[in-house]
DNA sequence: CGGCCATTTGAACATCGTTCATGACTTGCT
DNA sequence: AGCAAGTCATGAACGATGTTCAAATGGCCG
């Protein structure tokens, strides 16, 4: 058999990443196999290797589909000026994100390289892209073009929140009286940009 | 062939769990198999499931060791009562830590329970511990006994700083001027306990 | 109609987690 | 001493996995 490709329109490569993600979506990276994937689409497994090198390449792809989503729902809150507000209104988004996917979200840090293959540029591009939300919302707190002191406040507050929302969904964090991770994100940008403003000034 | 047991004085499980332990450090949670264990051990793949249901409650428990060893650690910095040293004192020393079994750490979060699983209480409790040394550090912040906000603020910073070694140990949160991570967790402490001195007095 | 060639296959290899009937040994009792 | 009971370890077996690749297929062009 050969010559089906046309079928749906789409290139078999994104029929394999829409079954892909599909699959993590339901049952997380572990049920994700190059086996599964060909029985839902209905092509035998070697298929998937004449479209992707191995099935690392297949999960880097997915987890970029996932960051283009999750860029697109902050993309939605526009940042008004006020940092804490506008850092609040993303670190919310963020963590409604990963609520909402978290399957799929957790894929992005269960998942590791095997040892010597480094981190594709094209999937840098989409973190330094999410960071640069935070830079521009954060930027108001610092003196016009401190770019360094931008960026590492952007990502100090964003790994920070990023932790809790991690812990928070792998349910490591619990607390007697169940804090709810939202209230601890405010908490976090709250403090951390009140912080800033006793250091830094406008 | 029977009886062997008394072999190494040690018993048969933390013989498998050294192992096991040894194996992730050198090559990851992905390295991990219940008949690499067995090879290195000298038994055989079947013995392991003698001692333990699965394989995931070996690796839930070669986590507790480490998490074990961690609180060993972060047990040498004693708090001075100066909660902003005192905790980035921590910091430290828990990056330290990640850095120095940076294999052994990521498995603490690559690691996941399948889907019905509960995190058990054993485990639980070693988490609580870390916990309650931050909560130790960061108290003299906050009105005596005001225990739900110290557990609430102890949590935010944990978890941030935890987000902010994990990124950095996975090599996600790269920035142009390559900012050490120890200097991200400095910034993360300092910054959020002067916001905390902000709203909150002793 | 014939042949080229991209596409797909599926068997094959080495690995994995896990089970369990079988066997080998120790111990304790008579 | 001899035997029974009980403990511990085995390793083959099952159904999975990622990955490779020679072979088979079928659409297209001449």
């Amino acid at each position: 058999m050969a010559r089906r490709q046309e079928q749906g329109s789409k290139a078999l490569g994104e029929i394999i990443l829409a079954a892909g993600e599909e699959i993590v979506a339901e049952a997380g990276l572990k049920g994700l196999s190059a086996r599964e994937i060909a029985r839902r689409i209905g092509y035998s497994p070697g298929t998937i290797y004449n479209v992707f090198d191995n099935l690392d390449e297949v999960v880097l792809r997915i987890e970029a589909g996932v960051l283009d989503r999750l860029d697109a729902e902050l993309g939605a809150t526009a940042p008004a000026g006020r940092p804490r507000d506008d850092l609040v209104r993303l670190g919310r988004a963020y963590l409604a994100f990963t609520h909402a996917n978290a399957r799929l979200w957790s894929m992005l840090f269960e998942h590791t390289l095997p040892d010597g293959a480094e981190i594709p540029d094209w999937y840098r591009m989409r973190l330094d892209r999410l960071l640069a939300r935070v830079e521009t919302a954060i930027a108001p707190l610092f003196a016009h073009g401190d770019q360094a002191r931008i960026g590492e406040a952007a990502r100090v507050l964003w790994a920070g929140v990023h932790g809790i929302a991690s812990l928070s969904v792998a349910d490591k964090l619990t607390i007697i009286t169940r804090v709810p991770a939202r209230d601890m994100i405010d908490n976090l940008i709250t403090n951390y940009v009140a912080g800033l403003a006793t250091s830094q000034d406008v």
